[in-house]
DNA sequence: CGCTGTCTTGAAAGGACTCAACGCCGGTGG
DNA sequence: CCACCGGCGTTGAGTCCTTTCAAGACAGCG
């Protein structure tokens, strides 16, 4: 299969063949991780970044006291971690979801990219600025939308995005959260994650059965979330030189 | 006065005198906003960024049906909108708070830096990083802290950011957002945000008049946001080469 | 078969919201 | 020069969305 960060970067617009040759050749390292184990701990100072090759994974906080906030979901293509490389200490740690196979991109490599391919170090940085437009979107989520419309939104987003990758069929894709991630990533109680899931499942709008969600009516399911899919900027041009 | 992006990017590391004189050069062109005024209105597609010279900005996102996010607020030194280079469309809308001097940065002047300065591109990509840092660190006070740890977790952090860029005398600083910006930034009712200041005050924790707030008892204050300013990355070094 | 993690349900409590009104102050126009 | 106005901060009261606590059901797994 063609390595899924190539396939990003090429939503983004047409690389080399020597700009592929290095990708490929900078994302040789792999690793398989476990569901719930540690990719990148908090708190760490990695030397590589690490890229979802396969599988889900997760980005989250936690305060000194416990509480934990999930900033962000990984899908294939995804760099979890691509800040290491200039931020050095990780802030927030990233976990496998689902059993996941990982490119580990050596830092180093990522300095000569920057010093010798310049299309490429763009490309990168905007991932990067996408991953910061999501999270302003979800900033706007928590802070100013109710239970029922977060997730929704949340769902829409995600289908959006594994669509993007090919990873759903008829409005059915993989949901690997517990409820309990869920809430953690949108600031709720499991319990009021749960009862608004009900809600939105005896609406008719969803039907999850084990890890596997299906949205029933995505243009309600989009109004109720007053979803707009620009933010995500799966398709942004980047020019050449 | 020193062009306050260079003095904030040689926190991160000496500059060469060219990578100054660049800097220079590309952020001469000025102009002058007043308090309320549109720096970038939301869905424009920018062909500069904007670089804050002196006063405050915010950024914030709408929804369609009106509710408001303030994701960023903005001082001095900071791009409000280096984003927009690569991204093009913009998501979330730049304010002037007070009045700001700004400085247009043509895209295509970053465009050349890219090609050329491959240190600078770092230190650049280096500032949208920690924007995204800033903003995963709102997040998990959107998500998972009350009204009163939230206001705390945000004067301790505009506390430091001010202060790195000298704008702290004896833990007093300009805080130019009324009660209903800080209620759009952090998720809450004016109202509710009114009696939580309240309580700070009468816990003889910080003091307000008009628009400048002192902090009385940092440690305490810091204590109730269990602030680790850490993600702020103000001295985060960047190696050269 | 028992354990453990996850999902579900009920009931009560609480943090934050809405609505509504009032005071204060600086700006402005007659 | 002063009355009017609008923006902002403040206060009270009632409501509601979401939480907490607690317990039971269910399913996968060793």
């Amino acid at each position: 299969m063609q390595n899924p960060l190539i396939s990003k970067l090429e939503k983004h617009g047409p690389l080399s063949e020597e700009e592929k040759e290095v990708l490929q050749r900078i994302t040789a390292r792999t690793a398989i991780f476990e569901p719930r184990e540690d990719i990148v701990p908090e708190g760490s100072t990695p030397s590589h970044s690490s890229l979802i090759l396969s599988g889900f994974a997760m980005r989250h906080n936690h305060l000194p006291d416990g509480r934990r906030q999930i900033t962000a979901i990984h899908v294939p293509g995804d760099f979890a971690d691509l800040h290491s490389f200039l931020l050095k200490t990780i802030d927030d740690g990233v976990s496998a979801l689902t059993a996941c196979r990982v490119a580990f991109v050596a830092h180093k490599d990522l300095r000569d990219v920057t010093r010798n391919f310049p299309h490429l170090t763009r490309a990168l940085w905007l991932t990067t600025l996408i991953d910061g437009a999501v999270h302003r979107v979800w900033m706007t989520s928590l802070g100013r939308m109710d239970a029922r419309e977060r997730l929704a939104h949340f769902l829409c987003e995600l289908r959006d995005r594994l669509d993007s990758i090919g990873l759903v069929r008829d409005d059915s894709f993989e949901l690997p959260l517990t409820q309990a991630d869920l809430s953690d990533a949108f600031g709720l109680s499991t319990v009021h994650v749960n009862r608004t899931l009900q809600e939105l499942r005896s609406d008719g709008l969803i039907t999850s059965t084990g890890k596997v969600l299906t949205i029933n009516d995505r243009k309600e399911l989009r109004r109720i979330a007053q979803y707009n899919p620009d933010y995500l900027h799966i398709d942004q041009k980047l020019e050449r030189d």
